[in-house]
DNA sequence: CTGTTAGCGCGTTCAA
DNA sequence: TTGAACGCGCTAACAG
């Protein structure tokens, strides 16, 4: 059929238009003033090759691509579509792209990931990275600008987006003890996850707080089948004195919802549930999941604030954590 | 602090190593047969030096830069989410990245951010595009490499990787009609959805097949929320004689299950409920929904290869339609 | 205001 | 096998 045609360049323009291919640029980038009747033969010229700059020169020219790269652990937890989302339209008006580099939770693969990604984009963000501290603190210094998101980092030269897991339990548990609450179990998340060390954290602080209150930690996971798994220990849990039960996230909460329901415990007479994110489906549950709502796309908007100026050349913004928001609904009640 | 150091080329690493740059692209880029002394002078240059490729003049050189393009309605919709995460992976695992371009909906930007995601990347994955057919098949021609998702274009040069909407919602029909279902209301997607349109014509030939079978379509969505809000619709279809629902998607099913539920509406036993797609939550739900099973990550595989041949140069590789798989579960019964 | 020139960093001829 | 030289397409500096 048709010739493969090579793509036509700035110089086609200049030569159609009568110009040089400075003159061109000039118009393309509206720098400097060009003569109105240059800038309209060049406009139509372009308009009647179709052309278009090619990315890859200007790249190689200014040194940028206007592309930012995000690791994640996992595309398919709520909480980092919602980060993602957020951060692909904040960015996106300023001209920027994203790409994603799942990890598919292999904790080996994340430096590398990193790195490759950070050759093919300006800056970085790392979302919940896995991978060990001190390895970590190595990473950020080769891969700058670099925003790190849902992983503490004590004194690291990077900004951090993230949420205050610790207060959140602690919020949380002050909930379920108004309640009457004083047995609560806690459903754990990933080993490998900071923000489940977090939560646990917040587990210890809250005990510290009430004496009166006792939390067990049982064995969960990240997932909806997860919190399915957990029920036999949460019900041995139960049976042991526990009355309330919060899940290290939502989706691990209606799982174990499900199961529980299944097992024929009522939630929340016998036995009180809550979660943490507040996804979309929480709060259409049945009953209604308490959580703790955690700004999604909010925060992919700070992590787009932090890295735009991080690239601007500007200085490492304050990290910034959110503090998680209790959406008390009818998965929890009154101790009986 | 440090000075802003400029990257380090590979004319460092030529003189570091003593020998010329064509050498150094040589043991890069493993062509040709380098002398092994030459070899381990570069690799030790390479090393000192933390030398890494430019991206960027690479791209220019080769005239590609192994990054494709997912353009989406939008990130939070469960289907394009699973699509993403098996495109991204598969590609991975050929060495590509994978670019996201969220339109928001906005239908009105499709065509420019398509075009403009073009100009960065290899080729481009259309996800479920709203615009005209007209647009799009104009559209197609000018970003070739290119695959369409969930968006039938008969007789257009270009992959189409797709779900079988008719087909499954005639086997969901079927299904309910086997429980005795003879009244069905479809709660429908959004207007610009061509799979919504797809539904609908299942609905057509469903009716066609079935004269016993009456199905009144009224208005929804595709979230939550939309569902939720399209109780009222629904329970004046089920007070007019429906004793059955087919939602748009899973997420309108689960919407529409809450409020039913606060209705006092019993599903199954007063109304049978289905929705579409088998999202992980499906079988989550009180009751377990009834849905359609859509291979999500196994559509992004396929995408992938279908692309993959294409930017190789391949030919326009066969369209593929997936036949839904009816999980049959707790939320449709037997009419009473 | 405009054109000419010199790179950006790399791959790839073409001689040697 | 190796190196020198050119070109990918574009922008920025410098003259004119």
């Amino acid at each position: 059929m048709s010739e493969r045609t090579r793509a036509i360049t700035i110089a086609d323009v200049a030569a159609k238009a009568g110009v040089s291919q400075a003159s061109v640029s000039r118009v393309l980038n509206g720098k400097q003033s060009v003569d109105p009747g240059i800038v309209r033969s060049v406009q139509s010229a372009i308009a009647a090759l179709g052309y278009s700059p090619s990315v890859a020169a200007r790249s190689l020219v200014h040194g940028r691509n206007d592309t930012i790269a995000m690791v994640v652990p996992d595309l398919e937890n709520p909480l980092f579509q919602g980060i993602l989302k957020g951060l692909s339209r904040a960015a996106a008006s300023d001209g920027y792209r994203v790409l994603v580099a799942d990890t598919a939770e292999r904790v080996d693969d994340e430096e590398a990931t990193a790195l490759e990604a950070r050759q093919r984009c300006d800056a970085l963000v790392l979302c919940a990275p896995r991978m060990p501290e001190s390895q970590l603190r190595r990473l950020v210094g080769r891969v700058s600008p670099v925003v790190v998101v849902n992983r503490p980092l004590p004194d690291a030269a990077v900004p951090i987006v993230g949420v205050d897991y610790v207060r959140g339990i602690r919020d949380l548990v002050d909930h379920l003890r108004e309640l009457g609450h004083r047995r609560i179990a806690y459903v754990s998340g990933p080993a490998t996850s900071a923000s489940n060390a977090e939560r646990l954290r917040g587990v210890d602080e809250a005990i510290a707080a009430h004496p009166d209150v006792r939390i067990d930690v049982v064995p969960g996971g990240s997932r909806l089948d997860d919190g399915y798994a957990a029920a036999e220990s949460v019900v041995a849990a139960h049976v042991g004195g526990a009355t309330a039960v919060i899940a290290f996230n939502d989706l691990v909460a209606l799982g174990l919802l499900q199961r529980l329901g299944e097992l024929g415990i009522d939630v929340p007479g016998e036995l009180s549930l809550a979660g943490f994110d507040d996804v979309p489906m929480a709060s259409f549950a049945t009953p209604p999941l308490t959580s703790m709502s955690v700004p999604r796309t909010e925060i992919g908007a700070q992590v787009w604030a932090r890295l735009r100026t991080l690239i601007a050349g500007g200085p490492i913004e304050h990290s910034v954590l959110y503090r998680p928001r209790l959406e008390a609904r009818g998965s929890t009640g009154p101790v009986r």
